[in-house]
RNA sequence: AGGCAAGUAGCUCAGGGGGAGAGCGCCAUCCUGACGCGGUGGAUGUCCAGGGUUCAAAUCCCUGCUUGCCUACCA
């Protein structure tokens, strides 16, 4: 069989362009509408358009790849769906830069200029991390590649809009929302992130009306108070008991305000009265929702003071706090000023301050979606893996809030809303209509606002696969088996998809959630551009490959444990790569004559049955892993395959069959073994190293005709279990690695070679280690090897004891005394310390009586070895000493 | 303020009721016919602290300490 003749090293750059192009031509990652295999299916949780690949990304895109190239070699018809998320206020951002580089703003535009102009850069710049993504090596199948925005999924969303309004779960109203002002928009609870601000508690005094004193409240926001329209106080608070009712003159606006009495308040704060300002505090809001206080906005949408704030209008809020605070102390009013930490919302976009804000919205009515997304987990038809994070997701779902939908951008789903001018109707429909249904008018407005892009992500599972057509591939594919994504977006975009999808489909969108971790740089931080401490993905790709980099980001994916990346482990990972490689070229130089089609004379010899075990454990493993999303163990389980069980025992205890000529029945039989374990340590360990074990398994099939892809994963194969071959093999590693062990320490060059002897325990020991002697003569290096059962120990020799198996190395020339002394010592110390420990607990009556019978017996095993051990490491160290003497 | 997770070798971390593990690093040694991106051998641990359950605890429970994260946001 000629091969191409492998390189003296593996060149990723080149291989994984050319591989990703062949499975491409092939249409290798193409899943079938319609198949007789059973299907598996994850979405992609879609990047921003304006995306650019960072290791979250990676490590996300690298595990589900992972479990769709596993599922597809297992013969699922797999579909890993791909697409990107239109990013409302990101995108509308980077645009709105680019505008304002050419000195416009977005209105200079107008709307309709200003989405054509976000199209026009999505298509020149967007999508980006669509080819980062196919540098990864991602097996997503392109040809069905969506887009959030695209004519089907917007349709989709109209869809779901209509019929939740219809059913009441969408509303419009005055609610008091997070308004950023610098993104002009409404965000939702969860866009809002909090940051602790040193800054100050003011006491301010408010008089009462009577002038029969005063009352002290104290606050973060003193500009507010422009806006206070009460005071409150608990009910139970013994102090203002009789003051619940009366008025305070609110200093400055010098206006009549009541003091209400209110549970939320609580006595041990400040003063226990706090101001009461509806119209920028969500809690202070809902308070005078409950005694319909009125509620007056101060604050405009570019956080100004707007003509309710007197002699402040037109100031920024900062500017006008320093106003309030000076006029307020100039005043009088100011009792004093208190350093306070707290907290201060920020836009998770542009970290501008919150402005909560009363303005007309939309909202989902969430809470009974909530409940049937609570039950789905509940009844275990959707699993969170790993299972902590069910806590997490019961109690936010438990409390969720109304969610707040409308945006007020221009690049998103328009809400299909339209206001007649004519009758004042609205009308809410999945097609623009022309018309008003009730009075015939032509004059319809469209409302303004666009919808949270989080809206259409949370149909993602649904609406990519061509809901609402009832399409061959929704019946196929929904629901999908897995969902893979970071806790981060748990609340943002998994639990939306659980409450959409069984609204919308009747059914759970995923069966499985895989939340992965964060990934961090060395120190544990979070990698951020701000911080400068991320890692390019893309940067370690050209500099390590991208076998290396995935096999890393698996290897180190425990479950609920952060990833702490650092680039020297994925140069480690670049070796075992090197090491795989240069297997293989010994491995195909081996082959070089093999023929599958001959018939075999010669039985599997020792190491070929062991491996052969020892690849059913792999097998066994890596699947069961994978089956349970650990990804480390998984990547675990066939790195100490490859490496130390493969490499550094097989390939080197069958190199005297490979090179010798004097048998050639058994190297035909090696030859088939080492093929066939070679050919699937390849496929256990395609779906982490996709491109290395293509240009391998290509090698040695001598074509491209069928690409690793499409072959079938390994499964364990009872006719390799043998139990007594994995024992006989166990104790002649066991010697071999005595001998070696004798030699490091004793200083005894490694190429001399030594005549061993070994006393045998029994029979059958003898005779099984004089079979498999060979074995120990070539990797131990020795001259010669004399078993004998009983052998009385040698003079001037270094010992070594397996079970009642001894091993006697003649010390050649001028005998290191010392040296062995301090050896069998060192040995005799863990032996006798094993020993005491044993033997402790086997006189201990408690153990005796109450301890599992399989543990004492296996107790009563180990104390034998060790008193074995201990006898002959004793003897062999007396005798030492009289040699000595 | 509540909740969750974690504290194991110098570092990064697996494991998890009955003999303390891996990788990297470190030390020694080796140009053995795939690989020095390698081979061989070696050293290293109050498994955070204290208490409890148990014949047996690094592992389960409680308390505390430390760290990280999540949720909420009390003026």
């Amino acid at each position: 069989m000629a091969r191409k003749e492998l390189s003296k090293s593996f060149e990723p750059a080149e291989a994984e362009k050319r591989l990703y192009d062949y499975w491409i031509k092939n249409k290798y990652f193409h899943a079938q509408d319609t198949s007789d295999a059973p299907a598996f299916s994850i979405v992609i949780p879609p990047p921003n358009v304006t995306g650019m690949l960072h290791m979250g990304h990676a490590l996300n895109n690298t595990l589900q790849d992972i479990i769709t190239r596993f599922k597809r070699m297992q013969g699922y018809n797999t579909l890993w769906m791909p697409g990107m998320d239109h990013a409302g206020i990101a995108t509308q951002n980077v645009v709105e830069q680019q505008l304002m580089k050419e000195g416009i703003s977005r209105h200079d535009l107008g709307r309709e200029k200003f989405i054509a102009r976000v199209w026009e850069w999505k298509e020149k710049y967007g999508g980006v991390i669509i080819n980062q993504l196919k540098r990864l090596g991602c097996s997503c199948d392109w040809e069905r590649e969506r887009f959030t925005m695209d004519k089907g999924l917007s349709h989709a969303v109209r869809e779901v809009f209509v019929r939740l309004y219809n059913e009441g779960l969408i509303y419009q109203g005055d609610y008091i929302v997070n308004w950023c002002p610098r993104c002009h928009t409404a965000i939702s609870d969860l866009e809002v992130e909090f940051k602790q601000d040193q800054s100050f508690l003011w006491n301010i005094r408010y008089k009462f009306a009577d002038e029969s004193g005063e009352i002290v409240v104290a606050t973060t926001r003193p500009e507010t108070m422009l806006g206070d329209t009460a005071v409150a106080v608990n009910p139970n608070d013994k102090r203002y008991a009789d003051k619940i009712g009366k008025y305070v003159i609110l200093p400055l606006m010098n206006k009549k305000i009541p003091i209400i009495a209110d549970e939320y308040v609580t006595m041990d704060f400040g003063s226990g009265a706090v101001k009461i300002t509806p119209g920028s505090d969500p809690n202070d809001f809902a308070m005078a929702q409950r005694h319909n206080l009125e509620i007056i906005t101060i604050i405009d949408g570019n956080g100004i003071i707007n003509d309710n704030g007197g002699a402040y209008k037109g100031q920024d809020r900062y500017e006008a706090r320093k106003n309030v605070i000076a006029d307020l102390d100039r005043q009088g009013f100011l009792v004093g000023t208190e350093p306070y930490a707290h907290n201060v919302g920020q836009c998770y976009r542009c970290k501008t301050d919150i402005e909560p804000m009363v303005s007309k919205q939309w909202f989902v009515k969430i809470k009974p979606l909530a409940k049937q997304a609570i039950a789905a987990v509940v009844k275990g038809k959707i699993k969170i893996v790993p299972k902590s994070w069910e806590a997490t997701y019961f109690d936010w779902m438990n409390n969720i809030r109304d969610w707040c939908i409308s945006r007020q951008l221009w690049w998103g789903h328009r809400i299909p809303v339209w206001y007649c001018d004519g009758c004042g109707k609205i009308i809410v429909a999945t097609a623009d209509p022309d018309k008003c249904p009730e009075c015939g008018g032509a004059k319809l407005r469209q409302d303004e606002d666009v919808l949270d892009t989080w809206f259409s992500s949370a149909l993602w599972p649904f609406s990519t696969l061509g809901w609402p057509q009832k399409t061959k591939a929704l019946k196929t594919f929904y629901p999908t088996s897995l969902l893979i994504t970071g806790f981060d977006i748990l609340f943002f975009w998994v639990a939306r998809m659980m409450m959409m999808g069984i609204y919308v489909m009747k059914d759970v969108p995923f069966k499985d959630v895989y939340l992965h971790a964060l990934v961090r740089d060395e120190k544990g931080e979070k990698m951020s551009k701000s911080k400068g401490n991320s890692i390019d993905p893309i940067l370690m790709i050209d500099q390590y490959g991208t076998d290396a980099f995935r096999f890393t980001l698996a290897a180190y994916t425990a479950q609920g444990r952060d990833v702490r990346l650092s680039p020297e482990r994925i140069e480690g990972y670049k070796f075992f790569v090197n090491k795989i490689w240069n297997a293989s070229k010994l491995t195909l130089g081996h082959l070089d004559d093999f023929d599958e089609s001959e018939p075999l004379c010669a039985p599997d010899s020792l190491p070929d049955k062991w491996i052969k075990v020892k690849l059913n454990e792999a097998i066994a493993e890596v699947i069961k892993a994978l089956d349970e999303y650990r990804f480390n163990d998984a990547s675990a389980a066939v790195y100490r395959f490859i490496w130390h069980e493969l490499c550094d025992w097989y390939l080197e205890l069958s190199k005297p069959v490979f090179y010798g000529k004097e048998n050639p029945e058994q190297r035909k039989t090696a030859q088939r073994t080492l093929h066939e374990v070679f050919q699937t340590m390849l496929q256990l360990l395609h779906p982490f190293m996709p491109f290395l074990t293509e240009e391998l398994w290509q090698i040695l099939k001598g074509s491209d005709e069928n690409s690793i892809m499409v072959s079938r994963f390994p499964v364990v194969n009872a006719l390799w279990e043998d139990t007594a071959a994995e024992k006989e093999m166990e104790m002649i590693m066991e010697i071999i690695t005595s001998i070696r062990n004798i030699r490091g320490e004793m200083r005894i060059a490694p190429s001399q070679k030594l005549k061993v002897f070994i006393s045998a325990a029994d029979e059958q020991n003898k005779k099984s280690i004089e079979k498999d002697q060979s074995y120990i003569l070539n990797l131990a290096n020795l001259e010669s090897l004399k078993v004998e059962i009983n052998m009385v120990e040698p003079k001037g020799v270094a010992t070594a004891v397996i079970g009642a198996t001894k091993i006697f190395v003649p010390l050649a020339g001028a005998v290191d005394i010392s040296a062995e002394k301090a050896r069998l010592e060192k040995e005799l110390g863990k032996v006798s310390k094993d020993l005491d420990q044993c033997s402790k607990k086997l006189s201990n009556r408690d153990f005796r009586a109450k301890a599992a019978s399989e543990i004492i017996q296996k107790e009563e095993e180990k104390l034998k070895d060790f008193q074995k051990k201990f006898t002959t490491l004793e003897g062999a160290l007396k005798k030492l000493k009289g040699f000595s003497v």
